[in-house]
DNA sequence: CGACTAACGCGTAAGGTATACGCAGTTCCA
DNA sequence: TGGAACTGCGTATACCTTACGCGTTAGTCG
């Protein structure tokens, strides 16, 4: 009986951090969540996320749909899993590595690890951070700013900020261009379409400034992900520093 | 005919920016988009998100959901539109504000519209930016950024951070608060649940930092989310400010 | 003025979804 | 050797989006 220590918190995710009853009684159950988690992860990178059915998922285990809700409360409580099994490891710090280079490290790990699992930015979050791997993550960002003597309120607002931005950065790039490659053969085309068809809606003088972003050709060409992600990044930790050099 | 101006873009969102075929022949059109939106929007904000579906906006409109595939492409589509509606008008710009100044109003009357109907930073964006109200925002946005010397690529990713910063904020303080409300009578006694929680599942030796910040009470009281939003508006202001210094 | 035709409203139905409930079978403990 | 607890899972319910096609309406043209 774990009443006190999972109470409110979804049995898949208290069960992955390893506090549920070991259950004595009973046949032995045929699945475990890391292989439900597993599962679900593989038909969201095959098939994206709308695939991911919890009949979808149990046909994968050769199992059936109400099997899985042994294991996990709800589809969303799966989710929930499949992100944070995706996530999967962190990089490991470089043992001298100043906090500016370590969030760097972090963000470009955070970066790699979305990226290679487009599905998980789609994911709507309707809990704070409970599961392993996100704690982890979060617990890691904490760490590169730990000598940096902000406070502890500004550490965490600091590092969910970050976060929103990596998946806010990810999720835009990669739903933008797989919308874009449905209706076009080649990003650049498609990025030739978007604005043609913004300058076809919109009138030079009632909208200026995006007229003379459209002619300066910014949405013509499909830009390297990569340098935008590190130009924005850039920002958020000069605004970071601009703030410790404030304190001192 | 307007084969050519509206290629590849949604019914829905042409008729937004007024570029349909006025529709001559034919009965009269019992509804209109605008009616439409407005009906989606009502829905969403008396019952939540998940309560849209087609059957339910068109019940609301004294239809039924078939008939709103005359006016719209897809349910995507109308929600689309629906998050256009919410999202409403700009707040003026003041005549002498500088960019700083611009942003600030620009972002907190975001935060407000998205406050206002706290379900539109659920909706997926599947395409990038082309409803006029949204059109309009971005305008707004990067016409606070004219007269700073910065490359228009440059203005288009900032704005876009911002934009997303906005939408993260808004969405995991509410979606957060809602859920926990929903397990706690007051926010306080929540985010002590939270805390608790976090602290009962992690070891303080294995997460040092995270502990921390537990230990430092942060997760202890609800933040008032005004605070928190200007610490990290402030801190991505700072960042662009640093980026016009160097090129000066 | 009558016929044509484009557009509208919408009923029907297909194929998908999550999940509440309950039953049969399995395993351990007393 | 019961009895109890647990698992797997079939069935059923109540939704959802949307493809298709039919009847009707209302402008336009011969």
């Amino acid at each position: 009986m774990d009443d006190e220590s999972t109470s409110g918190v979804p049995a898949g995710i208290a069960a992955a951090w390893g506090v549920r009853a070991p259950a004595t009684k009973g046949p032995k159950p045929g699945l475990t969540l890391d292989r439900i988690a597993a599962a679900g992860v593989a038909v969201a990178d095959a098939d994206g996320l709308a695939a991911v059915s919890m009949n979808r998922v149990a046909k994968e285990l050769g199992s059936s749909a109400m099997s899985l809700y042994r294991y996990v409360d709800s589809k969303q409580d799966l989710l929930t899993l499949m992100v944070d099994t995706a996530l999967g490891t962190i990089p490991t710090a470089a043992p001298d590595e100043d906090w500016r280079a370590g969030l760097v490290r972090w963000a470009r790990g955070f970066v790699d690890a979305a990226r290679a699992h487009p599905w998980t930015t789609r994911v709507a979050i309707t809990a704070p951070p409970l599961a392993p791997n996100s704690v982890a993550w979060f617990e890691d960002a904490l760490c590169c700013l730990r000598d940096t003597g902000l406070a502890e309120a500004e550490k965490a607002s600091l590092v969910m900020m970050l976060s929103g931005y990596v998946r806010n950065h990810v999720m835009l790039m990669g739903e933008v261009q797989a919308h874009f490659l449905e209706a076009a053969a080649t990003p650049h085309e498609a990025m030739r379409g978007y604005s043609d068809t913004l300058r076809r809606l919109t009138d030079a003088e009632r909208f200026p400034a995006l007229h003379a972003v459209l002619d300066a050709g910014v949405f013509d060409h499909a830009d390297p992900p990569d340098e935008e992600f590190a130009f924005g990044l850039q920002r958020i930790l000069d605004g970071i520093q601009a703030l410790m050099r404030a304190r001192a």
